[in-house]
DNA sequence: CGGCGGTTAAGTGTCGACATTAAGCCTTCG
DNA sequence: CGAAGGCTTAATGTCGACACTTAACCGCCG
């Protein structure tokens, strides 16, 4: 890594209570569509990936745990095999590191890492957005209206976990219509990587009621075809998000330098 | 895939010969960069990987190829664990595709995923060049000069491998730079999906000219602090590169609708 | 003579075992 | 009393084998 903190988010806080299952669904179907991509069959090393990313999605596993690999097989009634795979797969999208010849464990981002994340979603983002707005049909543009609704709802009722998953729908929506899949790929990954802290930085006073506004202009935005003013909120919401997101991570790091690279 | 005309590459073309063992030995090193990253010790996977993937960079394997799991751990003298495991990390790179319970091929790329990767690129290499011409600092801006020249002296010889490797270490030398190794590893990986079309696209007549041409105002841009310009040059040479690229890919597919989507 | 169904060969997914290596523990020495 | 070094344990990397699936081949029937 050799990048700077390291963050922990639920050993400390202890956020996550146990298992909520309906947000634990909502990871699994994510990382389904992530992992498994177009593999219709319910392979089984794509199924243990699934399952265990989620877990760690969910914070049910912290980062630096151990991932040790005939413990999950005897845990899945599995050899290793498959669950070596399914570790490698969960590697590739940055859940989990797997050094040689050590034990894996689950991947603990550092703060600079984050701030690239962010950068780099910006950037594909805004891309996709400017798309949108420009060549979109109007029914996929309306199609986005019940999502965006669904993110209402859970903001007036403060459900954060509702909030989180309705606006990763909207997101996945959006680079769906945009119809791009390698950019798709590289944004969904990232994703990956960034849904532990999802809940973390909306959970921040305010922040949530920020997002919702962002997005309802950012439908605006579509709706009058204005992919410079799209792209622009964009890229302004991710500044946002991020900022939101150092102000609860790293709350005494202040000798770290404040240049945002 | 379920995208449009597929590329063939080497096959109709004829236009790898054997093996230029130097421009091998290129390919082999930005795998291991990629692939391996910070595999330090050169475990049999890894090294596995390097090998088939520059293969295919280097066109000894066409798209479409067989990639037999049991022929090649003969090859390599190894049991086919190992193999499996390497193809799933070319897989990863988008080299390979391994359906299930199908033999592994050689990835075939359709016009439209060039396409999709070159706006990709051009989106995160845009923010590359701003961050190096915003913050960069004077010593390694200057070190981007001697990469310069090797262009200049491969595009005066007409050597064609030559510049496309040196090409390749600029942009690798500018992502180190700007010290964002989140986008780093994301180009790095859509770079190798392209290194296959690369020469194709430069051996247009007036092609190397013009990429050469854009480089030298890069690195003015980058020297005057110009963070607008560059960003402006890299997404105008990343259009002007896919163009070229489309004109010698299907030349027949006239039928295709132009828009670049 | 061509399309279709069964048969055979080849290849993948998974398994349990073995050699090798890293981490933890205990002993011993400074 | 603390630290360094060897020993023990446990986990990984790799292997060869087996069952199941796919695909190719062949004969059969229309």
């Amino acid at each position: 890594m050799s990048h700077g903190a390291v963050i922990e988010t639920t050993t400390r806080a202890g956020r996550m209570p146990a298992r909520d299952e309906r947000s634990f669904g909502q990871a699994l179907a994510v990382i389904q569509r992530v992992v498994a991509e177009r593999n219709d069959r319910p392979s089984l090393v794509s199924r243990i990936a699934c399952e265990i990313g989620a877990e760690i999605v969910e914070g049910l596993r912290a980062p630096g745990d151990d991932l040790n690999s005939v413990e999950l097989s005897r845990r899945y009634r599995t050899s290793r095999t498959p669950i070596r795979e399914a570790l490698m797969l969960l590697e590739k999208e940055g859940l989990v590191d797997v050094p040689p010849r050590r034990r894996p464990r689950v991947a603990a981002l550092a703060i600079d890492e984050v701030r690239e994340i962010y950068r780099a979603r910006a950037a594909l983002f805004e891309l996709i957005a400017a798309d949108v707005a420009r060549d979109a049909s109007d029914a996929d543009i309306a199609s986005l209206r019940p999502l965006l609704e669904r993110m209402e709802l859970a903001y007036r009722h403060g459900d954060l976990n509702a909030y989180v998953w309705a606006n990763v729908e909207f997101y996945d929506r959006n680079t769906q219509i945009a119809n791009n899949r390698t950019i798709k790929r590289i944004l969904d990954s990232l994703l990956l990587k960034t849904l532990r802290f999802r809940r973390l930085s909306l959970s921040q006073p305010g922040r949530m009621q920020k997002s919702y506004d962002d997005h309802i202009r950012l439908m605006r935005a579509y709706e009058d075809r204005d992919s410079n003013l799209a792209a622009a909120l964009i890229r302004s919401n991710h500044i946002n998000a991020l900022a939101s997101l150092e102000a609860c991570l790293a709350p005494k790091t202040s000798s770290a330098r404040q240049t945002s690279r």
